[in-house]
DNA sequence: GCATGTGAAGTGGTTCACAGCA
DNA sequence: TGCTGTGAACCACTTCACATGC
């Protein structure tokens, strides 16, 4: 399944889930695509390539078959957690936003090492010293780590982490981390669109 | 010039930096490639089609002459000012990021909409009511505005900064916006990355 | 008749491999 | 000889267009 593909998948849900909300049963493929910014072209042809082909011509999609068809496309339903590391504006806004809590991820802790920081209360969890690093990792089975500390920081935690038996990073830090390969590591920087928008602007 | 290669440059602009501080002034594509985490084949194709033709063959390339290129590609040194609407805990990582600290942007002002946020300092800025924003992008020309707000608040945000003339909207709310054909949207899902990693991880 | 599902065509970006030059 | 710069081959994704089936 094309990386393009499996990203668009977030969207559809959140379009099927609306839609739903509204009392709507069934919708076509124009409808759905519109909604999620793409063309139905290619909105069909994601569904095909994620083996979701629950449509019914003539007349569309029953949207909670197809979501179930997503669904599946996307792993299944079983459950995966995750840790924060870094309680500041970062991990706070990533820890409360709706991005983040998404069907089948968990969020099972937030850290920090700033004792200011440590013990308050961030989306329903109390901030955890990163010394508890390991233990939490081990006893829950936390699958993935995102990391949104300081830049000089970032590679002690990462370490950490991977000590601690993690296998998926998710990088806030705008810093290249050195992992064993058998660790899947992705960084996200944020300024990216800025810039993109910013060289936009400037052609304009 | 592709997507992709504009989006690379940020990081080579990142590594050219790290290794200039560190006494080195001229270095081959290898080992900027390597440093920046894609192929030397890419590096140079990057470069190429960016215009930057500056490598010396035999040797590699002098640093700080690269360096200008690529600024150069990036649509020059001129100054493009954006504002960030949303004091909340996004908002005010974003404020603080390093990642928006880009070379040619300023960050003229935060907005919010809550009287307990509104006058308190976020990364040297003092937070100003939603109600100031025409009169702020109009009077410092601002050419971007991040939104970072409530879902239900982003369209109103969108339609008050559209009205005032801002032509480019970033925006980190997971809803579709309806903005003119005329001004350049972005938004980017948070989530997206973790739950590529989520799929990575209940396939091992 | 209408909308899906999908081969086929088209598009855009990456990798290859080598000519050209210090 | 060593490394750049780039045309050409390759590959992946998107768009097109239509056969298929309700």
């Amino acid at each position: 399944m094309p990386r393009g593909t499996t990203e668009r998948m977030a969207t559809y849900l959140r379009v099927i889930d609306t839609l739903a909300s509204h009392g709507v049963a069934t919708a076509p493929s124009t409808t759905l695509a519109q909604r999620a910014g793409v063309s139905a072209a290619q909105f069909r042809k994601d569904l095909s390539l994620a083996g979701a082909t629950s449509g019914v011509r003539g007349s569309g999609y029953v949207l909670s078959r197809l979501r179930g068809e997503l669904r599946r496309a996307l792993g299944g339903f079983s459950r995966v957690r995750f840790v924060i590391v870094g309680a500041g504006n970062l991990g706070r806004a990533l820890a409360s936003s709706s991005a983040f809590r998404r069907d089948g991820l968990d969020l099972v802790a937030i850290f920090d090492v700033d004792p200011r920081v440590v013990g308050s209360e961030v989306a329903g969890l109390r901030v955890r010293h990163d010394s508890d690093l390991g233990q939490v990792i081990a006893e829950q089975d936390v699958a993935i780590a995102v990391i949104a500390v300081s830049e000089d920081h970032a590679q002690v935690v990462a370490d950490n982490v991977v000590g601690a038996g993690v296998r998926e990073i998710l990088n806030f830090v705008p810093v290249a981390l050195r992992v064993p390969t058998s660790v899947e590591i992705r960084t996200v920087d944020l300024g990216v669109e800025l810039q993109m928008l910013a060289i936009h602007a400037r052609r304009t």
